[in-house]
DNA sequence: GATTCATATACCTGCACAGGAATATGAAAT
DNA sequence: ATTTCATATTCCTGTGCAGGTATATGAATC
């Protein structure tokens, strides 16, 4: 986390249902950038460039595995954002978008690996 | 409360300092304008135009009182605004422009009436 | 070394909002 | 009726995105 953190600059991060929606799926775990396209069924460009905005702010950290970038949520959030993380997933369980998106996750885990070896390739991206 | 309330939505709300000033003084209890601005210290027009803001998003209820508006949060809250502004409360307390606003209004609590009596008039906004 | 794959960045357009100055409203006091 | 007081609204300017298209990067594969 940056020092310099605000509340506001979470707050900023937050209000963008594209983000809420990346913020609960990473609730679940590490994640890249090709299931985030599956799951919320957006463009490439669009999840990138959200993905970097809260990279930049501090709301979630990156590790490449080859190609592939894991984006997570930070190890460790400060006091603030740990609370409104939570709350956010709170609140996502009464939501239809954020129940569909943690439904195909879901799906996502079962079909990926066998995915994966038919493109013939063992390695997974996550 | 509005029905058709988006989680966004109240991130928007809180995605301004100002905004952030407001609803957590409001946690305290009901206030008029100028109140806002002697704890605040912002300009009218400022205060007016976020409160404006807040209220068409239903995020605080207002009530005219003579020459005075009250502000108050919302009677009935729906479940996420009250999920996050009690999230919000408990984030304020460890930021000192928040705990300086709390400070002008506990003191303001105690000059109100004397500052009403002064200016000849028994009526206080609140 | 050229290509492919996964992802990022640059560039563009449009829109919502923040902040300030000036003015409008509307209730109360004179 | 006019003035005063508390607050709201209008008009303006600048800025920060969101979303899209096209292109760049950089690792892996052929």
């Amino acid at each position: 986390m940056k020092s310099g953190m605000e509340l506001v600059q979470i707050y900023e991060c937050l209000c963008d249902t594209t983000r809420l929606r990346i913020l609960n799926v990473l609730g679940q775990g590490p994640l890249c950038v090709c299931h985030f396209q599956e799951i919320l069924n957006e463009p490439q460009v669009k999840i990138s460039k959200h993905l970097a905005y809260l990279r930049v702010r501090g709301l979630v950290e990156v590790e490449r595995r080859g190609n592939w970038m894991i984006y997570e949520l930070p190890a460790n959030p400060s006091r603030e954002l740990a609370a409104n993380l939570a709350c956010l997933q709170d609140c996502a369980t009464e939501k239809a978008v954020f129940n569909r998106d943690l439904a195909r996750l879901r799906r996502l885990d079962l079909t990926c690996a066998p995915v994966a070896a038919k493109r013939g390739t063992t390695k997974r991206c996550c």
